[in-house]
DNA sequence: AAAGAATGAGACATCCATGTCTCACATGAA
DNA sequence: TTCATGTGAGACATGGATGTCTCATTCTTT
């Protein structure tokens, strides 16, 4: 299945993630192939990144399908879909880091659709009263993704054993994110209405400037 | 107490984050000042990024002091943690995701040690009886920070309403990050001791031929 | 074995971000 | 006013990655 564009594309992901700014040299070195050839497969430096993140994407929405997300009870569906993003959590590693990717509009296009999935996903768990409602479906979209990176990453750093991912995965995530069985105890104080509660929560946040951004 | 070059290093994180590869021109224009001046603060392009780097760690450092994670319950411990590190949320996304800074011995030392409190304090916590131990506490330190750094991207793009950054963050961790209060049926089954329950542990994870990397 | 394609290695040329310089202007102090 | 400092704007040189080329070699296919 895998095609050699993809191998060379799988290794190059190694490499980038660590080192964005890696020579194609290395790249290349990494793929088991040469310069040349890395040019005959790629045009360009642009094109090899943007046909990494086009195979992410195109691997995390095949895990959507999988996955079945828009069937059955949601929570079934995440376990489903933990299962089934895990062996790419590299990939999505790398399109949680490589900003730089969003100027591409294929790209965002792309990146856009699986995360509307996503998101319907955890609103139709809201709705069904699997997942918890004082935390958006926004929010919750945006966690799972990074800690799928997370797993990614530390996959790649050997902090992890490929073995334990989905468990660590589905168990922290869902933890958070599930509603508890019974309210008691266990639920906490929703957030505080006014701004005075959390302390420091405008003092020195970065990047208050920039009024609207673009990565959806 | 924000020094004149903090403030631009702040600046400079916003354009950063979201392009790795933008020209010294558009940093400088981000911070409020000209390429000249931004080169009279900082020797080079590398010598900006590292500061950014050293910045963002002193930041999360500090977060660690004031949140006095070495002291008293752990659970209480990692709110008030998650409370020091929210404001610098961006700053922490920008650790989490340049890669290219641990290159440098200085910073990987410094980067290290917070990391090992980080985990200090989750292995604390596992042994009061707070925190899970299915989970293992390397994975809970990289899942917090990696979720931080969530936050922060997320605040950035205009996501998250940063009142409730706070919030999103304790709930979603702390809810899997937490032994439930009593077993019951909330506690899922242990992870599979067989390789063979996920089926596609190890179908196509990237970046197997990589044994030892550095990032700790 | 022989022909063909594909690849690796290396040598260039080119482009562009970076680093460095100079100069004019603004601000502030004496 | 006059001097000093800091800053912005622009020009210029440079270094290094990239893109393109050629040629020898290897592997495949017949």
């Amino acid at each position: 299945m895998a095609t050699d564009r993809d191998t060379v594309l799988e290794a190059a992901v190694g490499v980038l993630s660590r080192r964005p700014t890696a020579h194609l040299d290395e790249i290349a070195r990494a793929g088991g192939i040469s310069r040349a050839t890395l040019h005959r497969l790629f045009p360009g430096r642009d094109a090899l990144i943007r046909e990494i993140g086009l195979l992410g994407l195109r691997r995390f929405a095949s895990a959507l399908d999988t996955a079945e997300v828009e069937q059955g009870d949601a929570e079934a569906a995440l376990r489903r879909l933990v299962d089934a993003s895990v062996p790419d959590a590299a990939l999505c590693a790398f399109l949680a880091g490589e900003n730089q990717l969003y100027e591409n509009d294929d790209i965002n296009d792309l990146w856009e659709v699986q995360i509307a999935r996503l998101h319907a996903l955890f609103l139709r768990g809201q709705q069904q009263g699997v997942f918890r409602i004082e935390l958006s479906a926004a929010w919750l979209s945006e966690a799972f993704f990074d800690l799928v990176a997370g797993i990614g990453w530390s996959i790649q750093d050997g902090r992890l054993a490929p073995r334990d991912a989905a468990f660590s995965l589905a168990e922290l995530f869902l933890g958070g994110a599930l509603r508890k069985p019974d309210a008691g105890t266990a639920v906490p104080a929703p957030p505080p209405a006014d701004g005075t509660a959390t302390h420091s929560t405008t003092t020195h946040s970065t990047s208050a400037h920039r009024p609207d951004t673009d990565k959806p």
